[in-house]
DNA sequence: GTCCTTATTGAACAATCTGTTAGATAATAG
DNA sequence: CTATTATCTAACAGATTGTTCAATAAGGAC
């Protein structure tokens, strides 16, 4: 049954005719009917694979995540057993995203990236939340939510990432980088500070 | 022949129709004719006026534009000829927030935002681009696009507004600007600081 | 009051997209 | 070869969009 590699592969097909065809038109501007002629696939057969258009973003999304997770992972072994540096994300999301800067402005790129910004967002989120110690969150004077943080740091991060990405990825990750944590562990300073 | 209001003001019915139906069913699944109906306006109305849905949302949030200029030219008297504290607008945009809630949970609510969120976005953009003083980018050792900055700031707000509206909005203006401030400047300061 | 300009209306229109269904076709496993 | 499974083509109803046009009604000018 679960035959491996049918005679062709329409999810890779659909999942690769998205991706051209949001680079050429943008998201929102993308019709079912476009896919599937880019892909070179029945409308139907879409159908029988995905359920909309977002159905198939997402998925494709979930093939992203799993490596980004991958390498979080990998970053905390390299790291020992201690907690890495703060917010070690930034660096290897910046490195990611020119590696793949085709791939990442067609999710992000100029305005059709909700979806996948969403999905994004929500990955990282998971990701600050584990990293967030409660001392992050004021300890002694006022008890801050910590999701109030995380919401401040991934937001601050997208919103970077995103305009480092419209502009044509110009700085270096490195640099991109350095400025981002700069200004996010001084302002996580700033909280830990508190008024003592 | 219900003529009360039909020679009076089809911007402003439509306009509060757009926001009634953001509220009960989400941005993205109504149609014009929704609107119209919930307006009582007819649908080539609705197209001599408008060019959109879009084109709708965003004319309301015009108007928005205006008050938040203003309270900003306000703000900045009141604090006498020198800079006021710096992100005044913070304070101001939570407790506008606050008093509009229904209003802003419209706009920024779930996820029919986009639209309304690139627009607000923009204009804080402006605001805060303006304030920024070129300290506030690492004069010393290495120039930092302002541009990197106001986004990062913008960004983390723009993330902490959209979690407290739709978190109901529980925390004090106060409380949740103070907090936004103290990372947000806490992050410039260590971008002053510049690796002395 | 009458006339003229303007805004609104309702209806109809072509064009597009969606989601579903049915029958035919082709490739593969056994 | 046979049965199975995935695909393709074609067609369908339904909805939405954006446009056009003639009819209607309001307000101001006279």
């Amino acid at each position: 049954m679960g035959l491996i590699a049918a005679w062709y592969e329409p999810r890779q097909l659909l999942q690769r005719a998205l991706d051209t065809l949001t680079l050429r038109k943008g998201y929102e501007a993308i019709t079912i009917k476009d896919i599937c002629d880019e892909a070179d696939v029945g409308r139907s057969t879409f159908y029988s694979h995905y359920t909309s258009k977002d159905d198939l973003k997402r998925s494709g999304l979930e093939h992203l995540r799993r490596q980004l997770v991958h390498q979080r992972s990998a970053a905390q072994e390299a790291s020992g057993a201690g907690s890495g540096r703060r917010l070690a994300f930034s660096l290897t999301m910046f490195e990611h995203a020119r590696d793949h800067l085709t791939l990442y402005r067609t999710l992000v790129g100029g305005r059709g990236g909700r979806v996948a910004l969403d999905a994004i967002r929500g990955i990282l989120s998971d990701l600050v939340r584990d990293e967030l110690t409660p001392q992050d969150c004021g300890h002694s004077v006022a008890k801050i939510p910590r999701e109030l943080v995380v919401q401040y740091i991934v937001g601050a991060f997208m919103a970077v990432m995103t305009w480092w990405l419209d502009g044509g990825a110009k700085l270096a990750p490195a640099q991109i980088d350095e400025t981002f944590r700069r200004l996010a562990i001084g302002g996580l300073r700033a909280l830990e500070e508190t008024g003592d």
